[in-house]
RNA sequence: GCACCGAUGGCGAAGUGGUUAACGCGCUGGUCUGCAAAACCAGUACUCAUGGGUUCAAAUCCCAUUCGGUGCUCCA
């Protein structure tokens, strides 16, 4: 497939070389507090890629790392009044569990900086063997970056007017040059820390990507993702450090998910558009919506997030799962009489250019939205064919067989939002929270599906008898409830609205 | 200030040189239905921010302008 590279700024093969899997890492969480939901657009991308690498028959390793050391842990967990491990325990858990709402697939490796100390240690003395790494009189490591003439490669920028001392940041200590960046952070009274072969300190944010990174997928991978304002200087520091130290090409392949906007502006707590999917699920939003608006459009795109479009997503999928229960609960004929020829021949080749159009689209440097308009096409051709009594049998296992191709990638057929709002709705309550439960969902809640279920087979009863004041009123009364009523020929479906 | 990205219907959003500008949502009318819902059909951008240029041909390439966003500092 193809896929856009940062590093060199074109579309390129994405492959595996030197493997039969596609090595790939993309930078994690820093588990203080709970994830939002640009963080998600961003894993959630990777998850499409990842899912649909797989679909193509390119088996992934896939490493994410979890940030579980680094300044605003160690200031959240003071404050806290509790040891980091066991303030990032409670963000780690919300993070996976976020992420399982949220479809995306667990990483075939979950790697936490905790744990890879000693390869991070190695590879500082590695760098500062050759005098690339270097401590100051407080005890920290800073990496020389006038040793690494490549610097800057990645996000492409000019640094030779940046001037040393041009900026300072305060909380620095003595380095030789003001670009210089932080391997390892000497140790603070109170602070966490580990005593090494470099002195007693923590390590710098940058360094845990490249130890992990190579420590579980080698000196050179095939891929490397993160959000966009990784690029700078996250990324730019791992390719320096890795680089520096193996004298090899560190990520041959450099993947950035484009931020979110909310509402036409960038997220932040003080713009007030600041929202964790817990947030959203209670306002009554559904995850499986979330997931499909966050996926939707193209990684490459700055998305603007509004609760208009997540409607727009609600609907949407909707209409995708409504259409794929009537393809698997309807008796379709094995052979339609007077089918002209002419007609199953252009419903069997559009099914196909449906798949075709499809596989293409994610393989063109993953454009999720045209993938989901071939999709959509297929789904208007299918009922429409349905509704015309030529759809056969063998017709509906070739809808099928594409639709679940695309469920493989986008995963938003199988309806759990139900389960997962109710997990939501007892977080709140167990976190004091549940001032922030939109009423509707607690009404709508309140009622169980045997509840649903029994006024459904009374409203029933009342049609056959005709009584259709009776069966309005009951109908009424569920719509109220946010539970919409359809009957077909099949008898009666309810669902949530 | 410097750099980068974007501007397509009521909304979201594909399309980056060549048939009637995808797709979703919404809205209007129709078919179906006891009535609805679902589904289908028809309609909903004579046109792609503005101005200029290149070309036989531009939403698509070039220049300028306006507006919006982002990075340059912790950030997905």
């Amino acid at each position: 497939m193809e896929l856009f590279n940062t590093l060199g700024g074109k579309v390129e093969t994405l492959e595996p070389v030197g493997a039969p899997e596609l090595r790939m890492y993309c930078c994690g969480p820093t588990v203080y507090d709970y994830g939002h939901i640009g963080n998600f657009r961003t894993f959630l991308h990777v998850d499409v890629l990842r899912r649909f690498l797989q679909q193509i028959g390119i088996p992934v390793k896939y490493v994410m790392n979890i940030t579980d050391v680094d300044d605003k842990i160690i200031r959240n967990a003071a404050a806290a009044g509790k040891p980091i491990a066991e303030y990032t325990e409670k963000y780690e858990k919300a993070f996976f569990e976020d992420s399982d709402a949220l479809g995306i697939e667990k990483s075939e490796i979950v790697a936490h900086a905790t744990s890879a100390i000693p390869e991070m240690v190695e590879l500082i003395e590695k760098l500062a063997a050759r005098d690339i790494a270097y401590k100051a009189e407080d005890g920290s490591w800073y990496f020389r970056i006038d040793r690494f003439p490549e610097y800057g490669k990645l996000s492409r920028k000019d640094f030779e007017g940046i001037e040393d001392g041009a900026r300072v940041d305060i909380d620095e200590y003595e380095k030789d040059a003001a670009r210089d960046f932080a391997l390892w952070k000497a140790c603070k009274p109170g602070e966490q820390s580990w005593t090494t072969e470099l002195g007693c300190g923590r390590p710098g944010w940058h360094i845990e990507c490249s130890a992990m990174a190579m420590k579980f997928l080698g000196d050179s991978i095939d891929l490397h993702c993160g959000g966009e304002d990784l690029m700078f200087p996250h990324h730019e520091n791992e390719i320096a450090q890795s680089e520096s130290a193996t004298g090899k090409p560190f990520a041959r392949h450099w993947m950035h998910v484009r931020f979110l906007l909310v509402e036409g502006r960038k997220m932040s707590k003080s713009e007030g558009n600041f929202y964790t999917l817990r947030d959203l699920l209670l306002k009554g939003y559904r995850a499986s919506a979330i997931r499909f608006l966050l996926i939707s459009v193209p990684y490459r795109h700055q998305m603007n997030f509004t609760f208009e479009s997540l409607k727009e997503s609600t609907n949407a999928i909707e209409r995708l799962r409504t259409f794929h229960q009537r393809m698997l609960k309807g008796a379709w004929p094995e052979t339609v009489a007077q089918r002209p020829g002419e007609i199953a021949d252009n419903l069997t080749q559009q099914i196909g250019e449906a798949r075709l159009k499809y596989t293409e689209a994610l393989a063109n440097d993953l454009n999720t939205a045209e993938a989901r308009a071939a999709i959509f096409d297929m789904v208007r051709v299918a009922n429409s064919s349905a509704d015309a009594g030529t759809l056969t049998k063998k017709d509906v296992d070739a809808v099928l067989e594409v639709l679940n191709l695309f469920d493989g990638v986008f995963a938003v057929l199988k309806d759990n939002d139900a389960e997962i709002t109710r997990a939501a709705l007892a977080w709140a309550e167990a976190e004091g929270r549940s001032g922030e439960i939109a009423p509707e969902l607690l009404t709508n809640f309140a009622f169980t599906d045997a509840d649903i279920d029994a006024l459904v087979a009374e409203r029933t009863q009342a049609k056959k008898t005709r009584n259709f004041a009776r069966a309005d009123a009951i109908r009424n009364e569920l719509m109220a409830k946010g539970v919409l009523i359809e009957d077909s020929k099949d008898g009666v479906r309810w669902r949530r609205k």
